[in-house]
DNA sequence: CGCATCATTGAACAAAATCAAGCGAGGTGG
DNA sequence: CCACCTCGCTTGATTTTGTTCAATGATGCG
């Protein structure tokens, strides 16, 4: 038998940090946290999670990588919605909405835990404080959406980009995924389209003018961000949407 | 004293009809529903219920009129991000976000219903399945929101005005204020364009467009479709977004 | 090495913004 | 009553932004 290694944190730990940064837990439900049945899953790059039309009974919670939404159109183009890093819960909203509306994919080979609708259901049935964190993840979510809505309505293409990246700056942040001076990307240009809604040849001309700009550094798989401040000025990125916890610092 | 007339619906009727047309209510539920303590106001067009940065401590019903929300950007761009109709609540999310990340406003004078948040807090803690219901709501509110991401950044500006009719047409059908051929509408151009992120002028040509190809007669005031099933058609309209109660029909 | 994927660039074209002007209905005050 | 004003709608001309098509590098991998 291997000696005991300091605790290493299991994905329940992983649930309860998240839901503790958006709501105070009592011991009793963070105790029901840690009882948590999961089954760990890993994710193939480009594998689908859920589709359009599928009638999910369990929900994902994203132990490491990155997940994304989009939409196909019957036009055959894509749109993504929202793009997920460690701790997001992107189906959740399947607890309440039986069928999808869209598709849940992994941007990059990832690692997911399942828990079942059943388990959740009972879980917010007993222990009302963590119903209140999970709906609360979802209207966060909800607010992010309406920021998105805006960026691709109303921002300039260099604009749009640099809140983007702002926006996936604070969220790799704010769960202890960032340096410093940037963070693990996992996007394509051609992702990066899709997101903003523009065509991949223009998000190549618009990557060039940030980086011109010296606003950022991008390498294949990383975003470096040599003045975050300079960026979220450029980017007229204001964190208030992602109601983040007030200890968390952007 | 005057004659008891055929029971008119209340407030409180119309928001048991909402919920119940998105979960089944208990006879319990109904009965606390009945009693919630509602403050009934007019609010007149281009009235602000809410701004950026405020703090509510209630929610509002809309019973009567149009509201809409938006966010502006430093430059002096709008965006509105969603229309809302008799029986939404759109600032539900109120309950659980403390801060307003956008504004809220009258599209056209309306007269609305407001509920402490302190008596929906409690109503929740009570009956898990107005809690239910209202996670659910909020739950179509960011499907909603999706839509929309989708909608400015992947569609043409024909395409995305016939889909912004059709899911203005279906939730007022889905209320019972649409005729056959059409229903009230009380947006302006330049309230569209900032709907659909492009400019008041491009809002002019693309409804002539959709005028001239016969799928929409718009006058002042009012939205007539002459040909439901083609409109849907021509903005790959596709409702399964709105979640609506299977009895529904679009 | 050869293939696949992603990034990059140029050129022609299309979509939409911007600028500018005019029209028409409704409301107000002299 | 009517001149006048405002607001929303409409249209043309010009410029900007972004798309599409096409071709060329770069990189990594079996």
């Amino acid at each position: 038998m291997p000696a005991a290694a300091p605790a290493a944190p299991t994905p329940q730990d992983r649930l309860i940090l998240k839901l503790q940064s958006v709501c105070p837990l009592s011991t009793d439900e963070i105790a029901a946290l840690q009882n948590l049945p999961l089954v760990v899953t890993r994710l193939q790059e480009d594998a689908d999670v859920l589709r359009e039309g599928d009638r999910p009974t369990q929900c994902c919670l994203l132990l490491e990588g990155f997940l994304f939404r989009y939409k196909m159109l019957p036009t055959g183009a894509r749109q993504i919605t929202s793009i997920h890093v460690s701790g997001d819960m992107p189906d959740l909203q399947t607890l309440r909405l039986q069928v999808m509306d869209h598709c849940l994919g992994a941007l990059a080979s990832s690692t997911v835990a399942f828990i079942p609708h059943r388990v959740l259901l009972a879980l917010v049935a007993h222990h009302p404080g963590i119903g209140a964190a999970l709906w609360r993840e979802t209207l966060i979510d909800a607010a992010i959406f309406r920021e998105w809505v805006v960026n691709v309505g109303r921002r300039s293409s260099t604009q749009r980009a640099a809140h983007l990246f702002c926006e996936f700056y604070a969220k790799m942040k704010a769960v202890g995924l960032a340096e410093p001076d940037g963070c693990v990307f996992p996007m394509t240009q051609a992702e990066l389209g899709d997101a903003m809604g523009i065509s991949g040849v223009h998000v190549n001309r618009t990557l060039k003018e940030l980086r011109s700009l010296g606003l950022i550094v991008l390498q294949p798989g990383r975003l470096g961000i040599p003045d975050w401040e300079a960026l979220k000025r450029f980017g007229l990125f204001d964190p208030t949407y992602l109601h983040m916890a007030s200890h968390v610092e952007v």
